[in-house]
RNA sequence: GAGGGUGUAGCUCAGUUGGCAGAGCACUUGCUUGACAUGCAAGGGGUCGUUGGUUCAAGUCCAAUCAUCCUCACCA
């Protein structure tokens, strides 16, 4: 059972043993007992594209806190991990693979391509995996989905149909977001909005009738080739008499009409805007409210099209310039302004977006967006922290259509069929069809689908959806959904509808939000600016639990954090103490078993340690059900290292000399039971240093991480013992303090003379606390001191002389405790200010007013003993 | 244009329901004290951005203001 430890903390040898360990004795899987209450977690999907980062493991982590507590405290838990096709991604990594190889994706062909996806996903998708198991995740493996695998894309087959079948996917000629790099669309949400410097071009177009010209500023001069109106206000008076008028369009020559819309802002420019439907989103609605024709002067590419010899073939900035300066030449150009202006990019390539109109697939928003409005407002979901709601509200409220489909080859096929013969639409699960109505082989629309539709579905697709699995009754709706702030629209948003919708149920009940990891500088990790950090790297230097208490401690929900080589080498202190702490402990220990601590006749440091453990396991456990996860570790932190390492095991050391005694084996007892059941608390959040130490003390049951969590327990409560043993402390820290002002080295002992009234907490069974810890030579408690020439030091429950008199300077020693004298007159006075006045004394609860008596009483008897002592040396 | 975050020690950040301001790192001093120098002990350092308000009591709640960051929308 005892192994002997090595004085440094080793993670490298006892990590991936445990895990394997763990994960062949299926303790990552749920209960079997299926009447146990459940908690099920869904993994983000990592896009199997990447590898761990930062945020990953932040999110890992997280997530791992709450499935291993739960688990801990009696639920059958599920953890069900996966990974994400990540279609635009992916694809745009195989394109450029096969760049290199001098291919495109016409020469290999659509199967070819997907050929090479799928090796893809068998090389990278794998890794991901493996990189959460360094986390110590304690996924339920055998239930790992892909988005992309046999169950999910029948869910989302299943939802295509349904949702075409009630009108809320709609095919339509719209303008989209349209990325000339990735050619394919974009969602607006996939649009990212960059400040641009750019200029304000001023033209001026000749009217027909040559009565002179309407002045007009653009951006994008370029688009002029497709313009089919020039739009002015209806009221405004400047232009009142033009509208309807025809214009001469520059370098075109096409007649355009003038055009009265309210969508011009008079006082904006000229108060002229010319209209391109075919290339503005703004243009597109006004060129249909005044069903004006679409002109498309863009390729796929953003190349200018044939049918403008001149420009055809020029890149759409090349074109640009050309454009412009023959508008100088011809005299249109009226001026230049620079203006800086918003440019949407594609969020996977930063190209600038080209507003493009074709024909798509859509879903229909609004019907959705209402009930996942209502499921936050009535709190069948809820945000954590609550202020994401709003994030999540705004959102929801200004929601428009989904443009889903894309011209991507790397996902979901759209099961939408197409006849050439006459233009019927089938949609059906099956691969291929024949035309309904003409009997016609049909085609297939070769586009895939958003890879946030899949996304969308995880929570219950995962589970078997859209059949009636006992998983799907079983864990689904699922518990809490741990991500990060910036997928709430992406992702979140989505799966809210999405549940409600086809299953009817809030997929989660709790949305626990977290911020970005950044560098220590603050910025954003990126590989642009290589300043990522790899979290395997962290883990092979300081170990999988320091990395996960380096991200959770000191970290609030949804808020950014910053990881710093301070932040780990702390956290690997941290771990280092834990497992030294434990070789104390079981270099003293010779117990078969733990004894509860209340069979023993307990001594007061026994009582105190006991008492402060249940309080920790009280506040600890609520402060993980509320998810302040950081709050919760940071307590841990604190007793392990301050109150557990540096005051019980020191208070204890004597009781460990002396083999044999009754006081030795409750010693053993007590140090065993809270090391056990701190562990314990401890191991949700490092799992694997508790659950090897864990191994190495009594105990029953095969590991930690499926014994019982602790519960707070009435019968150790001793709060009487803590105000003793804070006599006691406060008592030792007053001499240290003392004797560290008065430069006196800790192997210079002295004997200690104490005059107190708590001749129970001040006596012989402590008197060696003080010999250990205060460099007593020998103590003697007594009713007064009489001797001259001592060091006096007062505290609230006693007065100690230490007979150093040729130690100290008796001035400065006056001059002290002057000093002291004048602090604590302070606090009295503050005190007893607050306890004259009637408001605090009538309308403060009576234990807030207790406390503050209680203070007074003390700090008088410092005083008394200030003023004696004073009175001594003079 | 709309919404939100943040502002606390030199630095990075906690601070739960309002009840005497905390941690880590850094700094000063002293320690090979029998688990740990990845350690122990002692210490210095804060008008809690600013101004008002509510309250017996405000870092915490409210209002305004300044600084800074972010999200969404977008006027050619």
């Amino acid at each position: 059972m005892k192994k002997e430890l090595s004085k440094q903390y080793s993670p490298a040898e006892i990590e991936d043993r445990l895990y394997a360990e763990w994960e062949s004795k299926g303790y990552f899987k749920p209960s079997d007992d299926k009447e146990k209450q459940t908690y099920t977690i869904v993994i983000p999907p990592p896009n199997i594209t990447g590898q761990l980062h930062m945020g990953h493991a932040l999110d890992n982590t997280l997530q791992d806190i709450l499935i291993r507590y739960k688990r801990m405290k009696g639920f059958s838990t599920l953890w069900v991990p996966g990974t994400d096709h990540a279609s635009i991604a992916t694809e745009a990594k195989i394109v450029e693979a096969m760049r290199k190889e001098g291919l495109t994706k016409d020469d290999v062909g659509r199967e070819g391509f997907l050929q090479r996806a799928w090796d893809w996903n068998d090389k990278f998708g794998g890794r991901i995996v493996s990189q959460l198991k360094k986390m110590g995740s304690s996924c339920d493996w055998s239930r790992k989905r892909f988005t992309l695998d046999e169950g999910c894309s029948e869910a989302v087959k299943e939802v295509f149909i349904r949702l075409y079948e009630k009108g809320l996917i709609y095919r339509g000629k719209r303008i989209v977001n349209w990325c000339p790099k990735c050619l394919t669309t974009i969602s607006d949400a996939e649009v990212e909005y960059e400040e641009q410097a750019g200029s304000f071009w001023h033209l001026r177009y000749p009217f027909a009738d040559g009565s002179g010209y309407i002045e007009l500023a653009t951006t994008r001069p370029e688009t002029l080739l497709g313009d089919t109106a020039v739009a002015v206000n209806p009221h405004d008076d400047r232009y009142k008499a033009v509208i309807g008028k025809k214009l001469i369009l520059p370098l075109v020559g096409r007649e355009i009409p003038v055009i009265a819309d309210e969508y011009v802002e008079s006082d904006f420019g000229t108060g002229a805007v010319k209209i391109t439907p075919a290339h503005d989103p703004n243009d597109f609605e006004v060129g249909a409210r005044h069903n004006l024709e679409i002109i498309n002067v863009f390729t796929d590419d953003a190349k200018i099209v044939d049918d403008y010899p001149k420009y055809a073939g020029m890149d759409r900035f090349e074109a640009r310039k050309t454009i412009v300066k023959d508008l100088e030449e011809k005299g249109f150009l009226v001026g230049i302004e620079n203006y800086s202006h918003n440019v949407g990019t594609c969020y996977r390539c930063s190209t600038t977006i080209e507003p493009r109109v074709s024909m798509q697939w859509f879903v229909k928003m609004e019907d959705l967006a209402k009930p996942a409005i209502k499921a936050v407002k009535d709190g069948d979901i809820r945000f954590v922290p609550e202020r994401f709601e709003k994030n999540y509200f705004h959102w929801m409220e200004n929601i428009r259509d989904w443009c889903i489909s894309r011209q991507l080859w790397w996902g979901h096929r759209i099961p939408a069929f197409y006849c050439d013969e006459c233009n019927e639409i089938t949609v059906t699960k099956e691969e291929s069809c024949v035309c309904p109505k003409c009997g016609k082989e049909m085609r297939r629309d070769p586009d895939t689908l958003d890879t946030w539709f899949s996304s969308a579905l995880w929570p219950f697709s995962t589970l078997g959806w859209p059949h009636d699995t006992d998983d799907l009754r079983r864990f689904y709706p699922t518990n809490t959904l741990v991500t990060g702030y910036d997928i709430i629209t992406f992702w979140v948003s989505r799966m809210i509808f999405s549940g409600l919708e086809y299953t009817g149920k809030a997929p989660f009940d709790t949305v626990l939000i977290h911020g970005l990891v950044r560098d220590a500088q603050g910025r954003k990790m990126s590989k642009s600016l290589g300043n990522g950090i790899d979290p395997l790297e962290i883990i092979d230097k300081y170990g999988a639990d320091a990395l996960r208490f380096a991200l959770a401690t000191g970290n609030s929900p949804g808020n950014d954090m910053r990881f710093s080589d301070e932040k780990i080498e702390n956290a690997r202190n941290f771990t280092n103490k834990i497992w030294n702490a434990a070789r104390f402990v079981l270099m003293n220990l010779d117990i078969e078993n733990i004894e509860l601590p209340e069979n023993h006749k307990l001594a007061l440091e026994d009582k105190w340690i006991l008492s402060l453990y249940n309080t920790l396991v009280k506040d600890v456990t609520a402060n993980i059900e509320s998810f302040e996860l950081g709050v919760a570790l940071g307590k841990l932190y604190d007793f392990i290292w301050d109150i557990f390492c540096d005051w019980y095991i020191e208070l204890l050391k004597p009781r460990f000399a002396a083999k044999g005694t009754e006081s030795n084996l409750v010693a053993q007892n007590v140090i065993a039971y809270v090391l056990c059941g701190t562990l314990k608390l401890l191991h949700p959040f490092m799992p694997f240093i508790t659950e090897e130490i864990w191994q190495s003390l009594p105990h029953e049951g095969d590991s930690i991480m499926v014994s019982d969590y602790p519960e707070y327990n009435l019968s150790l409560s001793f709060s009487d013992d803590e105000r003793k043993m804070d006599m006691l402390i406060s008592a030792i820290k007053a001499i240290r303090n003392r004797r560290a002002e008065m430069n006196v080295p800790p192997s210079k002992k002295a004997a200690l003379y104490i005059v107190t009234n708590h001749t129970d907490v001040f006596s012989d069974a402590t008197a060696v606390f003080f010999e250990k810890l205060a460099s007593a030579s020998h103590v003697v408690v007594c009713e007064n001191y009489s001797g001259d020439d001592a060091v006096q030091i007062i505290t609230d429950s006693a007065a100690v002389y230490i007979p150093l008199a040729e130690m100290v300077d008796f001035e400065k020693e006056l001059e002290r405790l002057n000093k002291e004298k004048e602090n604590v007159l302070k606090e009295i006075s503050r005190i007893e200010g607050k306890l004259s006045n009637e408001g605090f004394v009538s309308k403060a609860p009576a234990a807030v007013v207790d406390g503050e008596r209680a203070k007074l009483s003390k700090y008088r008897d410092t005083l008394t003993g200030i003023e004696a002592a004073i009175e001594k040396i003079k």
